[in-house]
DNA sequence: ACAAAAGTGTTGAGAGTACACCCATGC
DNA sequence: GCATGGGTGTACTCTCAACACTTTTGT
């Protein structure tokens, strides 16, 4: 096949972009940084950077990750490359993708940051983003949907211990919508991948029941 | 957040590697190409080639697969990049992966490659590919039996009329297990994505209704 | 008449959905 | 005792899974 050498070609430039969310008041966000170069001078942007050549893809996304807030070891899944040649007006630039899902108590968004501001945006669809990263940016909110329509992701955005109200709660932030508790309850409850740890004492209500996620969960089919 | 210059950084190369499956004989297949240069010369492959600096990844892949295969206008969707640095013996190489469904009617193999051998093997979970293929291969089956079950794309692998039993068929091989004929034309059917051809008369047996697909079918969310 | 595949219904189990009231705590 | 969210059960509908015989054609 490859007559072709590695050589032959103009190459492009690669960075990984992140859509970093978490929830926050009952309100879905979005991590943005504030461009301080042309093009697109201050319009708002994924955080992302070039790919270094001896970085893996992942690797690149953990760095401007932790960069931008300080956060380690979060769930962070790659989605899509987008590669047409007149995204970047600076050049050919490919962009791989990524999602993280970071719990906002954990967040320490990095003091001061040198060279751009960062801040936490209400996700909405039509942010006005610069590039092609709204495109980007409604494509990691379908992943959203799916993911924690069929999978345990939900609990990234939790802190270790929770209430069942609280899991419903990111469900409806996501979904948009209400469940009904009893049926949630079941469901979820049903799934048999929770673990109590005891009743939490310092409300002024009836105290809930405190749950963790189990370990070793396999791939759960379906959430809701 | 970018100071950094798109011309700070050494660049990777770029390539579009395919998964391209058909089926034929009631067995998956997936067309492979012969390595005819180091590293790995006389293993098999992926098709795949360098992106050009001017082509999307799209682009990219729809020449290759053009290139080994002969169809266009087939079904490809992208799949997932692989970039860790050293999965290429030759250097920095980042590959976005695709998978293509073709009618196995519709091929034409290129009849003389000039510099490699194209040819259609069974698919297996352990290939023993070149790179990282195996990992490649077994990611784009995973997506294939998703697609199967929550979409149409089944039918890009079918002529434009078909029988139900063409359809339970390839469901059959691509999850591997046999399912109740009854069952399957009820929910298929009840789907309400086919429109009536007529029976096919040239069978020494009861002609069976041929179906199409209708157009402007939404998302179909569960199909098995 | 026989070989081959097409076509077709019913039943039981389990999951999803709709819906409303009492409970435990802090103040 | 009141405000606040926590916690719970039942009935209906719908979907999924299991299961076997008759039909139509060509030879």
């Amino acid at each position: 096949m490859e007559k072709e050498s590695i050589h032959d070609y103009e190459k492009p430039s690669v960075t990984a972009d992140i859509v970093i969310f978490t929830i926050e008041k009952e309100k879905l966000k979005v991590l943005l940084v504030k461009r301080d170069l042309n093009p697109y001078k201050g319009k708002w942007a994924l955080p992302g950077g070039f790919v270094r050549i001896n970085e893996s893809l992942d690797d690149a996304a953990k760095r401007e990750l932790e960069e931008e807030t300080g956060v380690k070891d979060v769930y962070l899944e790659q989605l899509y490359s987008f590669g047409e040649p007149k995204r970047d007006p600076r050049g050919r630039v490919i962009t791989v993708s990524y999602m993280a899902l970071v719990n906002s108590e954990k967040i320490a968004l990095r003091a001061s940051s040198d060279v751009s501001e960062a801040k936490w945006f209400n996700f909405s669809k039509e942010m006005n983003l610069a590039f092609d990263h709204d495109k980007i940016l409604n494509y990691a909110f379908q992943r959203l949907k799916w993911k924690f329509e069929y999978t345990t992701v939900a609990f990234s955005l939790l802190p270790k211990n929770f209430t069942i109200s609280q899991v419903q709660k990111i469900y409806e932030v996501v979904f948009n919508k209400k469940f009904d508790k009893r049926n949630f309850n079941k469901k979820i409850i049903s799934l048999n991948i929770f673990k109590e740890e005891g009743v939490n004492k310092n409300v002024s209500y009836r105290p809930p029941m405190m749950y963790s996620l189990k370990k070793n969960i396999g791939d759960i089919v379906s959430i809701i």
